[in-house]
DNA sequence: CCTTGACAGATAATCGATTATTTGGATAGT
DNA sequence: ACTATCCAAATAATCGATTATCTGTCAAGG
């Protein structure tokens, strides 16, 4: 068995292949550490919602042939974040508030539905994962002034929303609530640097993973609604402040 | 240069389903033709499930070059189709009974949903659209013996289930649902040749129809879900005796 | 003044060739 | 015999250049 170096993560050397790293894992294409960048680019909002992407700028900005650029773009596709258009080229998903309404009641559905998946058939081990991730998200701290602490925290988040699902055994479910995710935090990272005064999220994240390994169905599934709900009327408020919409 | 083109080149412009398409195409650049024409080849199990992808073979079979071809495979990701890991190629998704039986539970979820959000706010154009595509599918023969009618059918009958939700206005909820169809169509079409003896589909059709444009939430939904119920009871057991799983 | 059509620049799609990685098999060492 | 290591064929990824398509502009005709 090989030692899983797993720990925080590692930062990547900007451009160091694989010469002397064995344990080179997942993102080993160009097409695959682009797709990375891109991501991160939308949801951070580097590269704002509607835009034009630009193949020959995006290209040079990136230092990248067509192919892997095309590449990384296509699993933009599939995670909602990318739109595309024969002969039309690549855009940045639009925002609105329709959109963010939608996340909302579609995370409602399906990421309570895939927790009570969980806590019906989840097992000791999917127990454990949820509490580290909880662990591990409240320990976190977010400030907004510190742009580094921010995306670990989001980081955190996403994981330990997905941890807490990972117990229902239905992969594809997995993938939806993932691609919502997603879509969800573009809008957070754009509109809501700190949490709103009147929520104590770190006890709402307790509450739900406590009720969860309890088994305490309807609690955890009612509080996780509720959760996402908060969240979702807290950015349709932010959204509707700030976006030029 | 001019590519030569071998017999097998057929008009592109055939298959045209779009309802209400005076703008003739859509399919415009070989990757999206490719899209097409693999999808089919994978839904009618032409491509066999859990298959590699060569691209070598792929690209002298469909006389392209790689470039397109990666094109439409990537779509292929984004339908659930076809996977993909770095450096190692694509291949044609595998079947199994948990998948599914996770297909299943996630229709009953997710197209029971949006029937109900249809119905809730579904306007008139949408009750129109859902009559004229029932009748389209009960007018349509199914005859195992002329594989064309075979396709017919299964056109429409991915058209009917897909316009019976249209009116919930939720894009991305109506995306899911339709790879799920997708998904789901592969196992009727390899698995199921015609209609289980002890079914009247046509019927079954027609009363979700007629509920759904009476505004008869709850009969709706329970007929429709009952109906993707039975389904996935027959491809379960037609799937565990002809599968070798 | 408005419409129409053609031209040119911009942009996307595709190709053929090249480079990088994986995989299976042969070989050498224990 | 068994394992580890290295090679070569197969396969995937990437590149640079070419071709196809779109988009805006401008001039001619109504």
């Amino acid at each position: 068995m090989v030692p899983h170096d797993d720990g925080a993560s590692a930062p990547p050397a900007e451009d160091a292949p694989s010469s002397s790293g064995f344990l080179d894992d997942g993102k080993n294409t160009i097409g695959s550490q682009l797709a990375s960048r891109l991501r991160e680019a939308i949801i951070s909002g580097e590269l704002q919602a509607g835009s034009k992407i630009n193949l020959d700028k995006a290209r040079k900005t990136f230092n990248v042939s067509l192919s892997p650029l095309r590449e990384g773009l296509a699993r933009l596709i599939s995670d909602g974040l990318v739109e595309f258009e024969d002969n039309r080229g690549y855009r940045v998903s639009s925002i609105s508030l329709a959109n963010l309404e939608e996340i909302t009641v579609l995370r409602e559905e399906l990421e309570v539905f895939a927790l009570r998946e969980s806590m019906r058939i989840g097992d000791v081990e999917w127990e454990g994962n949820v509490m580290r991730a909880l662990h591990r998200l409240n320990r976190t701290e977010r400030d907004a002034a510190r742009p580094e602490t921010l995306e670990r925290w989001e980081e955190f988040h996403r994981e330990f929303h997905l941890t807490l699902i990972s117990g229902c055994g239905k992969p594809i479910l997995l993938h939806f609530c993932s691609l919502l995710l997603n879509l969800n935090d573009r809008y957070r990272r754009v509109f809501l640097t700190r949490t709103s005064g009147d929520r104590n999220v770190s006890q709402e994240h307790s509450e739900i993973a406590q009720g969860a390994v309890a088994r305490d169905l309807d609690y955890a599934c009612d509080m996780l609604r509720q959760h996402i709900h908060r969240t979702g009327t807290n950015l349709r408020n932010h959204l509707a402040t700030k976006g030029t919409l």
